[in-house]
DNA sequence: CGAGGGTTTGAAGTGCATCAAATAGTGTGG
DNA sequence: CCACACTATTTGATGCACTTCAAACCCTCG
């Protein structure tokens, strides 16, 4: 049960399903467009979506990706407008599409609802002002190690192993670089915090040598709420 | 009459009336810290208040200025947590607070007033998302630019003189650059666009100029809706 | 007038971007 | 299983944007 859900009557919870669609999309797809008049919010299952806006001479800036678990195009309900971002399927996803009418509606029907939805957007709205702060005071190979103490496990202390959830490309345009500067950013992440990147897994003995470093250039410490 | 309270009962509007307390705040003086525990939101009637997050070696990330009519810490509602920035004064201000709890209490009852705070949450939400993509893609003449634009009242063409609303430090780290860059910024502008600078003042001939500009840079096209 | 902050300017440094090319990695069809 | 095509990633060389440090200037206000 997604907590939008939780703690909903099911007869209101079952008018969702009823004009649910559940969608397959492939890696490319793009699920809508930052122009597009926003009617449908998305439930994303599985996968990863990235957000983004783009100039009309193909310059992009990505905004978000996020995994199973969060709502897209949710934010748009009462503007009655467009999305705020595009949408792009980045590894295949699996999302359920309802309508924002229907959203609008149980929010004033429901208190339990208007409740859950004031709850992830608070959330969303707390790591997006983290974001501007983390690309306004960290530098690159700072930004790098912040997303990976991220990645960590909860109460994970020793011999972490991490996979980067998507690739190397992806992870700069998330993080507001080049590729090429990723990589040499990586490279002196490495070399300052002695992590040790084999392809796509990255390998950490001293969190508090990585956090260290990081952390130093931001407002909260690690480990961050999120 | 704030949107927050359009259209919302007079009797729960008294509620709010009878828990406020207004205040005349100074400049510089700090309304809440990131790390205070949120009990209170804030209507700000007058002035303008700097939101910000800052590190331990006083590092600081301006998020956002903001003048009459915003509002301040409502965003943290149903996260029982602290504030997402803290907020200080930057040029004479006066302020309303009222109780979170209170505005939990409201959105619960009335769907009006749920209705209300939505659209102010997704608005600054979209408005957040916007500033994020300039900081990626806009350089500081364009973001400069794009500011300045929106300082521009509807409807206006011609003949349009502009006063920078606060300090040119402060636009600086409003627009996430440093005041020596700023002032270099501004004179490239100037002689990009043939706007003309006194002080405190500018001087747009040609709109047109200065969006194609800024704009060429943004996925949104002047006239922005904000 | 003089102190102090805001603003500008100059010179030099740093970090990231760009352009170009090499290398590694992946999936394809033979 | 190999060779090929294609993409992702890395590396090198260079350029540009913004920062830093230092000093001058300017403006306001007591």
């Amino acid at each position: 049960m997604h907590p939008l859900f939780r703690g909903v009557p099911a007869e209101l919870v079952n008018k969702f399903i009823a004009q649910a669609s559940p969608h397959g999309y492939p890696k490319g797809r793009i699920i809508f467009m930052q122009e597009d008049e926003a009617e449908r919010f998305y439930l994303l299952v599985s996968g990863w979506v990235k957000l983004f806006r783009e100039t009309l001479d193909g310059e992009e800036a990505v905004i978000d990706v996020v995994d199973g678990g969060h709502l897209l195009g949710e934010s748009v309900i009462f503007e009655n407008d467009t999305y705020h971002c595009g949408a792009e399927v980045v590894e295949d996803a699996a999302l359920v599409s309802m309508p924002l009418s229907l959203l609008k509606e149980a929010v004033e029907t429901s208190t339990v609802m208007a409740k859950n939805l004031f709850t992830a957007m608070s959330r969303a709205k707390r790591l997006q002002t983290k974001e501007l702060e983390h690309r306004t005071i960290q530098n690159a190979p700072q930004r790098i190690g912040c997303f990976l103490l991220r990645l960590i496990p909860k109460n994970t202390e020793k011999n972490i192993v991490l996979h980067l959830p998507y690739d190397k490309t992806l992870m700069a345009a998330r993080l507001g670089m080049k590729p090429e500067t990723f990589s040499r950013a990586l490279n002196r992440l490495r070399d300052e915090t002695g992590i040790r990147i084999r392809g796509a897994s990255v390998e950490i003995d001293d969190v508090k040598m990585l956090s260290d470093y990081s952390c130093s250039a931001c407002s909260s410490a690690y480990p961050c709420e999120e």
